[in-house]
RNA sequence: GGGCGAUUAGCUCAGUUGGUUAGAGCGCCUCCCUUACACGGAGGAUGUCGGGGGUUCGAGUCCCUCAUCGCCUACCA
């Protein structure tokens, strides 16, 4: 049953054929077994938004690597796929496309229906981010696949919400977030970007309230947003400006002394002008500090209004006008201000739709439009002081592309600083500790100082690769902050916050006590009861507190169950009582943290509701459960920006629930930019859709390169190219380089320099009459290259190895290229470990590629050769057929991780020719590569001899054919040798002399200590000898060229000469050093002499 | 403003704790369609290691400084 190799090279056939053995043989399942190794990688989950990307591609062949790396050793190993629902970005997605497709807005057909549409969305949506998996050939346990709104995953974050809320972890707080106007919900501050737009910058006139002679009439604040002086509830002033002023001018000054000529004049012009203020303005700043100081107040214009005049050292004299109006519900630095001086309060103007919530005049005027009204009014009143021109940096929302606006509201929290007397991490695991908070113990995870384990031993800690310094910097930077993760999101789309809340009159409260009396005492209920002043009480603290003189008449009650069923059952209940479940949403990244042990059935494994012809995630017979056995994980892979976001918060909810990290490395690989540098972007029509780049190089050649493009910590430059669209049926595709093709009309479209024409290179401008193009990059090519070559080296094997079998033979018994052969595979494997290890696979792959191409195709198949003519005797075709199985078996495994579809269709090949394959011993077989033993004990095939006296030979044949090269010998010509050479070097040739003669196209070769020149000869100086090559003569050319060498020889020898006669170095360099040095220059000063010889033989 | 990082061949990048004459791939030049491969083979050219200073017997590598470019983070009333 040989498969026929067709004869050509082509991934686009011979991949998805792999891809389907792969399925049949459900090649990438896993289950808890009794192994003790295991690996794991819990894949980072791609967004249900849109199709993969180049970063994708990245990420995912970095794990696969890993795994499959691992899987061949032996390990028991998983790769967890799934996908997450993130809330906003989806919802965004279909609720435009409903806008687009029917004029609908989310509104129009209800929360239900949205919702369903959106998993209509979710199920193509993943099912094509699953496929492109796939066609990478990423091998997952597609059969675990989990999404983080299936039952599964739901019923962690369900828990762990509950854990949180009756640890008193969350809670509802009345805070400043970034709005989003469009959308109507908050986003996170990793949610915005920053866009500098043209604005202006109003000054505004209030007048000062009950003013007396000689009192200013007006203070003067500036702003560039007019319209939240509708919020305004104080205008604050520095207390004491004069220092202020002082102390920034002194500043200044020192600035100026210190600042390089480029930068003097910018800052002398500033000092200019702080300098100028204090003579004119500070006079006024004192005087309204002092009127601040008197507890006077402001006349808040078109209001009524009268607000504070307060001080506040948050009022810089040295900015604006000195004094500021504080808009706590619209601005974050106010907010802080009201903090501070608490009596001011706050008002907020805005409704959640962007318009006017303020009673008066503005009422339901969208913010725009308020403003350019209010303005009006001011003027109109003579308020307005100034207007001029400034350019802003406003924050817009990811999502909906619009500005976002500080909105205060009420904002559900995860506790991350700590918290007095501490807080329980895994509670009711083995694995239980204290720790002072939850930030804090994602600290102590990667600085390993977790308190140790109950049986002694060290709890794991979390190291970061490829720089550990580097990056776990910026892990303990953000955990240091310690900030409040707001988590609830105003959307349709994700986890309903499980909150039962509501007001409620005291007492009822004591009535629903009587309701609710036997849930409340059971476990899998919590309940907190807020004051109006903010305070948190326990029911029964409550209930006590209320009873107390001046108690509050009403107060809000919120409770919690840990199971959904509770909802339906005692929520009926609670719904009578007044009580509503909250209808916002979690944050996305809520249910991601979970990832690592939700995937795998926490709380209760066997019970989770897993998918039809999901295997269950229980234990069963002796094996344990997944998730007993599988946490924790191995190995996180992902981006750099994704280690605040996620990486952390993954740490911090696995201690929290399991009292153990999920996973012990960090591996952070490059983010992929385009030929100028900049992040590829869908927008920007620079990014590269990974199925174009298999559909044109092959899924191997992918994979390749993106291993070769993973070196270090270094961000990496694909250059992005568009498939023309101009290219006329018949001729060859044009590539139209991105970097230096003109930009089109409209974002993400260029003008192709040939026909002048533009392009679309993100296919919307399709009705404006724009081509569509695909992006793509040359740089695969090289990947395709390195496929074809290993394709073809193979095919040569094939050719050769009909009949092959093994016989156990000792390594003494095989000649030197087999030995070589062997050796250099040996050190291939031991470098291509090495750098899996220290996760480079850059390294990895060109120690792979080396060995592969440098050693195996360049010399060893050239090598045997001659041993598979039809000539050769059958013994000597035998034991090469078994050497080059072997090799091949070896090479295939090694190179599996890397491009994994062309060695398993190879290995299938391999094995139908060869089925029994080894040198020394028998190697273990498989029937599929993907599940073969990674290769093991090669060290003992290392020989130095075989290795140097390889290298020797090496080095006479790259001379000889750099001489052949010079004078012009055509590639076939046949000619005589003749080697002067002596001692080790004579023995070595001798021994290798048929390898030379075939490698350098010689008809014969002699070698002897007293071979000579002949008057046609050219002479080639290698190391302490010399080649003679007859019949090729130039004489003029020989002298220059020797006269070249030796001009070359004598430089290096003088230079090294005067290092090692430098007393310094004598003294001072460690003695290997010296000896090296020494031992180098004797080597120089022997050809030296033979140099001076060959040009002495010219002139017999 | 603060922090982190980068700058090496035409391009994209390696270069471990300082130690021979700084490497790879692509591109370029010459020759070759030799019975595995032209997605190939043989050979070749190409670098003031961003500039300047310093430490050292010795610097691409360590220190200072300047320039340019990224990323993160804060602020701009």
């Amino acid at each position: 049953m040989t498969t026929e190799l067709p004869a050509k090279y082509e991934p686009a056939t011979l991949e998805p054929a792999v891809t389907s053995r792969w399925r049949e043989h459900k090649a990438f399942a896993a289950f808890p077994d009794a192994r003790e190794h295991r690996y794991v990688v819990m894949m980072p989950l791609p967004n249900v938004t849109g199709a993969l990307h180049m970063g994708h591609a990245m990420d995912n062949v970095m794990q696969d690597l890993l795994i499959r790396w691992h899987r061949m050793r032996g390990d028991n190993t998983l790769w967890q796929a799934g996908t997450d629902h993130a809330g906003i970005a989806t919802q965004a997605v279909v609720e435009k496309r409903l806008k687009e497709i029917e004029g609908k807005t989310r509104h129009d057909i209800g929360r239900e229906a949205l919702v369903e549409r959106i998993w209509e969305w979710k199920e193509q949506s993943q099912k094509r981010i699953i496929a492109q998996q796939q066609g990478m050939g990423c091998s997952c346990d597609w059969d675990r696949t989990r999404f983080t709104m299936d039952a599964v995953c739901a019923r962690a974050v369900r828990h762990t919400f509950f854990k949180m809320f009756r640890d008193g972890l969350i809670f509802r707080g009345n805070r400043l977030v970034n709005w989003d106007c469009a959308l109507q919900t908050a986003v996170a501050d990793d949610e915005l970007y920053k866009e500098t737009v043209q604005g202006k910058f109003h000054y505004l006139r209030y007048p000062l309230h009950e003013r007396k002679p000689g009192e200013p009439e007006h203070v003067i604040v500036a702003t560039t947003r007019p319209e939240t002086m509708l919020g305004d509830t104080a205008v604050a002033i520095h207390p004491d400006p004069a220092m202020a002023l002082r102390a920034a001018i002194e500043a200044q000054r020192h600035k100026v002394q210190g600042a390089a000529d480029k930068e003097r004049a910018v800052a002398e012009q500033e000092l200019e002008r702080l300098l100028q203020r204090e003579q004119e303005l500070l006079p006024h700043l004192i005087q309204i500090a002092a009127l601040a100081k008197q507890g006077r107040k402001i006349t808040l214009p078109l209001t009524g209004r009268t607000i504070p005049l307060i001080t506040d050292e948050w009022a810089d004299p040295a900015l604006g006008t000195g004094c500021v109006k504080i808009t706590p519900a619209h601005d974050p630095n106010d907010y802080q201000v009201w903090q501070r001086h608490r009596s001011i309060g706050a008002i907020n103007v805005l409704n959640g739709n962007g318009t006017i919530s303020a009673e008066g005049p503005y009422l339901g005027l969208d913010r725009f439009d308020a403003r350019k009204q209010i303005l009006r009014d001011l003027q109109a009143q003579n308020l307005v002081e100034k207007i001029e021109d400034r350019t802003i940096e406003i924050d817009h929302s990811d999502r909906s592309k619009t500005i976002v606006e500080p909105w205060l509201s009420k904002q559900w929290f995860v506790h991350m600083a700590d918290v007095d007397g501490g807080i329980t991490m895994g509670a009711g695991t083995p694995k239980q500790f204290r720790s002072k908070g939850l930030a804090q113990a994602a600290l102590d995870a990667a600085a390993g100082a977790l308190p140790a384990l109950a049986d002694g031993n060290a709890r794991m800690q979390v190291r970061f690769h490829p720089d550990q310094d580097r990056y776990r910097k910026m892990y303990d930077q953000w955990l240091a902050e310690k900030r409040d993760w707001c988590i609830s999101r105003q959307l349709w789309w994700g986890h309903r916050i499980p909150v039962w809340r509501g007001e409620m009159q005291k007492q009822h409260l004591l009535m629903l006590e009587s309701v609710l009396q036997g849930q409340l005492r059971r476990d899998d209920v919590a309940a907190w009861i807020v004051l109006p002043d903010g305070s948190r009480l326990s029911v029964a603290d409550a209930l006590l507190a209320l009873k107390r003189e001046g108690a509050p008449a009403t107060v809000e009650v919120q409770i919690c169950f840990r199971d959904d069923t509770a909802d339906a059952t005692t929520g009926v209940v609670l719904q009578g009582a007044g009580l509503e479940l909250d209808p916002d949403v979690l944050d996305t990244w809520f249910s991601s943290a979970l990832w690592p042990h939700s995937t795998l059935g926490w709380p209760d494994p066997l019970s989770a509701r897993v998918d039809p012809g999901q295997p269950s995630l229980g234990a069963r017979g002796d094996n344990q459960s997944a998730l007993d056995y599988w946490y924790p994980g191995s190995c996180l892979v992902t981006g750099r920006d994704i280690i605040t976001l996620w990486v952390a918060r993954m740490v911090i909810t696995g201690l929290y629930n399991l009292g153990d990290v999920p996973f012990s490395d960090v591996f952070l690989h490059a983010t992929i930019l385009d030929g100028k540098g900049e992040r590829m972007s869908k927008s920007k029509g620079n990014g590269i859709d990974p199925l174009d780049i298999i559909k044109r190089y092959g899924a191997d050649a992918l994979r390749y390169v993106v291993c070769e493009l993973q070196t270090g910590t270094q961000d990496i430059r694909l250059p992005v190219q568009a498939i023309s669209p101009f290219t006329k049926d018949g001729e060859p595709e044009q590539l139209i380089d991105l970097a230096t093709a003109k930009p089109g009309p409209y974002l993400g479209t260029y003008i192709d320099p040939v026909t002048k024409q533009p392009f679309d290179l993100v296919g919307q401008y399709g009705k404006q009459g724009l081509a569509p193009a695909k992006a793509v990059s040359d740089r695969f090519a090289v990947g395709a290259n390195f496929c074809n070559k290993l394709f073809n080296a193979a095919r040569f094997a094939f050719l050769n190895l009909d009949g092959a079998s093994f016989t156990e033979r000792p390594l003494a018994s095989l000649p030197l290229e087999d030995r070589w052969i062997l050796s250099r595979l040996a050190a291939a494997h031991a470098n291509v470990h090495g750098a899996l290890s220290s996760y480079n696979p850059a390294a990895a792959i060109a120690a792979a590629r080396e060995f592969f191409w440098g050693e195996l195709c360049d010399w060893y198949l050239e090598l045997v050769k001659p041993r598979f003519r039809d000539e050769a005797p059958a013994a000597e075709r035998a034991l090469a057929q078994q050497v080059l199985a072997a090799v091949l078996d070896q090479t295939l495994r090694i190179l599996h991780p890397f491009v994994p579809f062309l060695t398993e269709t190879l290995w299938q090949n391999l094995c139908d020719l060869a089925p029994v394959r080894g040198i020394d011993r028998e190697l273990e077989g498989s029937a599929l590569l993907v599940h073969a033993r990674w290769p093991e004990h090669t060290a003992t095939w290392i020989s130095e001899e075989a290795d140097s006296d390889l290298k020797c030979v090496q080095q006479w044949c790259a001379a000889i054919r750099e001489a052949r090269a010079s004078y012009q010998v055509a590639p076939r010509t046949r000619i005589a040798l003749r080697i002067q050479a002596s001692g080790q070097t004579a023995k070595i040739l001798l021994r290798g002399q048929a390898l030379l003669a075939h490698m350098a196209t010689a008809e014969s070769i002699a070698i002897s200590p007293t071979q000579e020149r002949t008057r046609d000869s050219a002479a080639v100086v290698v190391g302490d000898g010399t080649a003679f090559l007859l019949g090729v003569v130039d004489l003029d050319k020989e002298r220059d060229k020797l006269g070249k060498q030796q001009d070359k020889l004598r430089s290096q020898i003088a230079s090294m000469a005067a290092k090692l006669g430098n007393e310094g170095f004598r003294a001072k360099a460690p003695p290997q050093v010296i000896a090296q040095q020494e031992a180098t220059l004797q080597g120089l000063r022997q050809q030296l002499l033979a140099v001076e010889q060959g040009l002495r033989d010219l002139d017999h």
